[in-house]
DNA sequence: ACATTCTGTGCGATATACGAACAAATGTCA
DNA sequence: TGACATTTGTTCGTATATCGCACAGAATGT
């Protein structure tokens, strides 16, 4: 690619919109410069641009999004097949095993959900598509985490803040590293308490008919009611039938 | 704003962005340009960048997002703090009804999801946080179009497609207008299968404490369990309570 | 073989970014 | 309260980046 195939103001107008998710609500022209590290006039210019677009509001004095801005990301939910092609099987597994299902793939060292399930609410937050947890600590970023090639989830690992959620979250980077291999070999991860205290989790990849994983299905259950020791010999094989179910609908 | 306060590339970029919505997966430069009306060696520039910035795949030929273009919208959910808000009180209303509950917002001719607890399915769709729907023939796009000015409303009318989804839907737009009207002097909507046939729903606004309609919340039910006829007096009152219990929290 | 459509590139005209300067607002302290 | 220091929003001139157009070559379809 060539330099002037690269639109600077463009990708500039992106972080200042990625500015807002780092704090809350409302930011002033020179908050979002802070945040962007760009100068202040230009931000004011992009800042100009969401409003002017519709995509912001603007009061004299703070920007605020609108909701207009969720087309941005909706364009990837509705143009990309995997989540429809995932949601009635997960709809079908959550059913099957009474707990919650989801679907997710990789951003960085996030996992993002791009279809969910749900039956009663277990976590203390909201998980919808779109939203983001650390890979690290999570199921399904356990298995989309293995599936890459060692060298490279290390090096996400040194990118994540690998932050102690609960006394049981693994922080140890050679121990993730030991429990990917893990994952790798044996084909599913799972999570006792390492996100939230009383929530457990287990998931499987899913892969293409190329093999390449492109995405994790897992089910949560309250640590309560289902103890890690019993999420394999209660949903392992709910997930690897989901699996099967899924490959032959993978092309490409 | 000054002319020069607008940064055209920025603008262009993000109607790239949706374009990916409006068809499926996958576009070419051209297809891109025809769909934005945009300057091919322009679209081209944009599509570049977002590959270059990881909003996107480009394999030589065609362009696909990437899950990283979810930060965006995802900007908007984490920084607004009414889904956060809404959220455990859709969760309370829809365990007392028995069925799925949705708050929603407006942008343009659509209704935005931005929260929901849902319990079984009912529709045919799969509505998330992000999902539109026509607002003239669902039950919060009625109250949040009777929340506007007539003469705002007429004009989101002509500039939506009224189509006949199912034998009972509403598409002219006096009949709306009067129907708006009845809306905001009973303070409820109520639609009986004008979206889809099997589903009724019925919603009431949300309003900040300066009176402003800034969302709408409903209860959808399948409508071989509860006939139209019955929505109001089994749900109204359960919304009427849950608005009572939103006003306070809503300043400003 | 031809027509059509596509992608990539060079170029002149135009738009934008940057840094600095200034004005207004806000905060601080005696 | 008033004087002063800081922060913030806005404007300006200029160097630089971007746009739209036109064209060439590649790919595709007829």
């Amino acid at each position: 690619m060539r330099e002037t195939d690269f639109v600077s103001g463009f990708a500039r107008g992106l972080k200042v919109i990625e500015a807002f998710g780092e704090t809350r609500q409302r930011l002033s022209i020179a908050e979002a410069a802070k945040l962007t590290e760009l100068d202040r006039a230009t931000v004011r210019r992009s800042l100009l641009t969401l409003a002017e677009l519709g995509y912001a509001d603007y009061d004299g004095k703070f920007f605020t999004l609108t909701p207009k801005i969720l087309r941005l990301g909706h364009a990837y939910l509705a143009a990309t097949p995997l989540p429809a092609l995932l949601q009635p099987h997960l709809d079908l597994l959550s059913e099957k095993a009474g707990q919650s299902a989801s679907a997710s793939v990789l951003d960085g060292a996030d996992i993002v959900y791009i279809a969910r399930a749900s039956q009663r609410r277990v976590m203390s937050i909201n998980l919808t598509p779109g939203s983001r947890l650390p890979a690290y600590c999570a199921s399904m970023g356990r298995v989309l985490l293995a599936a890459l090639g060692e060298r490279e989830a290390r090096e996400i690992l040194t990118r994540s803040e690998l932050k102690q959620n609960t006394p049981n979250t693994k922080t140890d980077p050679d121990e993730l590293i030991a429990e990917f291999r893990r994952v790798r070999t044996e084909g599913y991860a799972i999570i006792d308490q390492e996100l939230e205290i009383g929530l457990c989790s287990i998931a499987v990849p899913i892969d293409n008919d190329r093999g390449e994983t492109v995405a994790a299905i897992n089910i949560g259950a309250p640590a309560a009611l289902v103890p890690a020791a019993e999420m394999k010999e209660r949903y392992l094989p709910l997930l690897k039938e989901t699996q099967a179910a899924l490959r032959p609908l993978l092309r490409r």
